[in-house]
DNA sequence: GTTAACGTAATAGCGTGTTAATACATTAAC
DNA sequence: GTTAATGTATTAACACGCTATTACGTTAAC
């Protein structure tokens, strides 16, 4: 997508912990979604959204073609979250177990 | 982007929190980089770390063309961010202000 | 007044994520 | 055995964010 010397490359993977951090430093869903509304486009965010969202129903045992009635989602994207879910590098596991604890998860 | 009834945008807005709570329930900087990677694609990816170094860069005054030689991100991409850094939702400053306050901030 | 630096804008081209449609192999139901 | 549901793969079309380039108006330096 871009052309990136060494340098640049060396410099991005110090900055991918920055932007965990500076997500890490958000202390209410409000902040979260104020950072989130500014580090993304409106599609991008729409894209994360739904992403996430497939992956509860996937948790669920929901099947591809009823998420995709659900929730507009193709069932390309679907089958591709689905991949994340599955051989991705434990993320979304680890929302989802952290959401299950909490009181009022939807 | 795509098309949208009125049932998925409802239903979309009560995603984005909890997307948002997603994300709060990350606990260290690795937990949040796995969400992260799991949630974008590398490109992705790539475009909001771009997107933070360059807001950490303006936050310091620098020019745009000397924060292109820095990241090699386009003077048009540093100009929306600066943007977005102004007349955002705050998440930008809210970030800044947090991790400043941070012991070993880069 | 000239010059240079700066933010900003317009354009074209490119990479890539998503959708829709179709099809296929596997599995379960009857 | 047939049928239907399911995950998966392929293709073409489209949306959109990024880059590079060029250019313009403003401001500061000299």
């Amino acid at each position: 997508m871009k052309q990136r010397d060494p340098q640049h490359l060396e410099a991005n993977r110090a900055a991918r912990s920055s932007l965990a951090e500076a997500f890490l430093a958000m202390r209410t869903a409000d902040e979260c979604r104020a950072l989130l509304r500014d580090l993304t486009t409106p599609a991008e965010l729409e894209a994360l959204v739904d992403r996430w969202r497939v992956v509860k129903f996937l948790d669920q045992g929901m099947p591809y073609r009823e998420i995709h009635v659900h929730t507009g989602v193709s069932v390309t994207t679907i089958g591709r979250v689905a991949r994340y879910l599955e051989n991705g590098n434990g993320g979304y596991r680890l929302a989802l177990e952290r959401i299950k604890q909490t009181p009022n998860h939807d």
